[in-house]
DNA sequence: GCCGTTTTCGGCCCGACTGTTTTCAGTCG
């Protein structure tokens, strides 16, 4: 059995949560936290590390003892010091702390006073008013915990990124309308352009004394109110999303927002290099004793600890830190650097508008270039064109280009990657194609050689330019494809081919990590909006902030280039 | 349990809100 990064970081958490419940160490649990973090983190599987004799404790987070216990993991799939803890904690407990307001104290004092060892027996303990009488608990409580139970609050709900854009902006716009406030901005993961959001935290300024914290959570978009308080609120909204608001003196924005934004491992990080400096951070600003420095502005508070500005993108403390210290941070794509869009389909396949609509919404969007890639015949589903309606649409498409100037359709189509690696479509017509993205869109459950084989075949076809939505995911409904990612990568670039980055909001293919990988390996990327409309190729700019997280500057994104050089590198020599 | 521009030992980010309490522990982000 191959045990997987996720399977391991997975049993260090369960480690440090069963720990936490025991009322261990708190660094030492944070320790094991921040290995599973670390893990999640890697592009390359532990196990071939380890199968290769890697020196784990190389890692960062990762010493001596967590590096043995990682080749533990590996070879037996077990990991001994969690099965020691849990016979004193059953693991069921650790549901119970995802209830909102039980953590681990509360949960062992009800697993020791009571037995409670699931949600269930919790329920039957709750009605039956066994709870309150619990020190520390109250009447309050034990109605919060029923209801908590009902709504099934503590399981993990995040949405996609369009989902949250949508809902963000609407709630932004009236927070901007109502009086007294100055400013108000979308922080957390959602600025970092993570690619689900799980909350909205969302930091306004405003004049002292203004009563925007009343407003606010009587707006009628609020379903309930979790929490308020006269800096801070937790509200839900009728869409089910989360929101965490903060509010602050228009002096404290900088660092406010800094500290609003995240990730929370990069502001630890960042406030461990103030503490070294003799500093002090929060959200009010940088402190040296009592004399407040910096936090006017994001830009102040890196500087008062001898940074330059990081991009919200990057902090994830995934090494950004350190190469800002190395003045060696990436000059990030940026979307008017984006001088064409290489993936969208029209109501040739299953795309709901004509290829000028395309064109001309394209064009309007300041793109030079935009590539016709409706699928092949294999995508029955999708009505994948035939070598004959793509001939059709190549001739309409050169029809078309004689009416624009300064832009250009490319003749291209979403070819379908057959089982064997060959294409769906015959040399002749590929042949008349500005290039090609190939696609996966069956068979997704080959074995990881196998599955990388199948991709690297097609590869081999000099038409073969862009392999589409690599890992085929689906955020939430369908697992990636089992691939050699490194192996894949390596080919790709020896054969002059790229991969996309897919801008599809439940795709998001490649993702981060990927797109660092490919960076370090020398393998250039496609961004394409996947869009089936005209609205939908606004969705390049979630693909740009994998891009961004993936520390991509221009030089590793085709579509940066002009339309004459593009054309150039699309021709295999 | 990890880590080192003070350190191989002694630190480890910081503050708000809630509920149950009479001064704070627990939880959360």
């Amino acid at each position: 059995m191959i045990t997987h990064n996720e399977d391991i970081a997975a049993l260090f958490d369960q480690l440090a949560n069963i720990l936490e419940i025991e009322d261990a160490n708190p660094f030492r649990i944070r320790a094991y936290r921040n290995a599973a973090r670390t893990i999640r983190q890697l592009p390359q599987e532990l196990s071939e590390l380890v199968e290769q004799g890697a020196d784990l404790s190389e890692l960062p987070t990762i010493g001596k003892d967590l590096a043995r216990k990682i080749v533990e993991i590996v070879h037996t799939g077990n990991l001994q010091a969690l099965e020691n803890e849990t016979r004193n904690v059953p693991l069921a407990l650790l549901q119970l702390t995802r209830l909102p307001g039980l953590g681990p104290k509360r949960v062992k004092r009800l697993f020791q006073e009571l037995n409670i060892k699931s949600e269930d027996d919790l329920r039957k303990a709750a009605q039956a008013g066994k709870i309150h009488i619990l020190p520390g608990f109250g009447e309050q409580t034990e109605a919060r915990i029923l209801e908590a139970i009902a709504a099934h609050a503590g399981e993990e709900h995040r949405v996609y990124l369009d989902v949250a854009e949508q809902v963000g902006r609407r709630l932004l716009d009236r927070i901007l309308g109502m009086p007294g406030v100055t400013r108000a901005t979308i922080a957390g993961s959602y600025r970092r352009r993570r690619e689900t959001v799980g909350d909205l935290d969302i930091l306004v300024t405003c004049q002292a004394g203004s009563p925007f914290m009343d407003r606010f959570t009587s707006d009628p978009e609020v379903l309930e109110v979790v929490s308020r308080g006269t800096t801070r609120s937790t509200v839900i909204l009728h869409s089910g999303l989360q929101v965490d608001l903060r509010v602050l003196a228009d002096e404290n924005y900088g660092s406010g927002l800094h500290y609003f934004t995240g990730s929370r491992a990069h502001n630890i990080a960042i406030r461990r290099r103030a503490i070294r400096m003799g500093l002090k951070i929060n959200e009010y600003g940088v402190f040296k004793g009592e004399k407040r420095i910096a936090g006017e502005t994001e830009e102040q508070v890196f500087k008062a600890v001898g940074l330059p500005y990081i991009e919200p993108e990057l902090r994830e403390n995934r090494g950004e830190i350190e190469a800002a210290q190395r003045k060696a941070l990436p000059r990030l794509v940026k979307q008017d650097q984006i001088l064409g869009d290489l993936h969208c389909h029209s109501k040739a396949s299953d795309g709901h508008n004509s290829l000028r609509e395309m064109a001309l919404a394209a064009k309007a969007l300041g793109y030079r270039y935009l590539a016709i890639t409706d699928h092949s015949s294999r995508l029955r589903i999708a009505h994948g064109l035939d070598a004959k309606r793509l001939a059709r649409q190549l001739d309409e498409i050169d029809r078309l280009n004689e009416e624009f100037q300064g832009f250009q359709l490319l003749k291209s189509s979403e070819v379908d990657i057959l089982e064997d690696g060959s294409l769906d479509l015959s040399d002749d017509i590929l042949e008349r194609l500005d290039l090609t993205v190939c696609s996966i869109h069956f068979k997704f459950d080959l074995p990881v050689e196998q599955q990388t084989d199948r991709i690297i075949r097609a590869m081999d076809h000099p038409a073969f330019n862009i392999l589409g939505h690599p890992s085929g995911r689906l955020i939430g409904e369908r697992e990636p494809i089992r691939l050699n990612m490194e192996r894949l990568m390596t080919a790709a670039r020896d054969r002059g081919c790229f991969l996309e980055v897919n801008g599809q909001p439940k795709r998001l293919d490649l993702t981060d990590t990927y797109c660092r990988m490919a960076k370090e390996l020398g393998v250039r990327l496609a961004l394409g909006s996947d869009a089936h409309s005209t609205e939908q190729l606004d969705y390049m700019h979630f693909c740009l902030g994998q891009a961004r997280r993936g520390w991509l500057e221009p030089r590793d994104v085709i579509n940066c280039l002009s339309l004459t050089d593009l054309r150039r590198l699309l021709k295999r020599a």
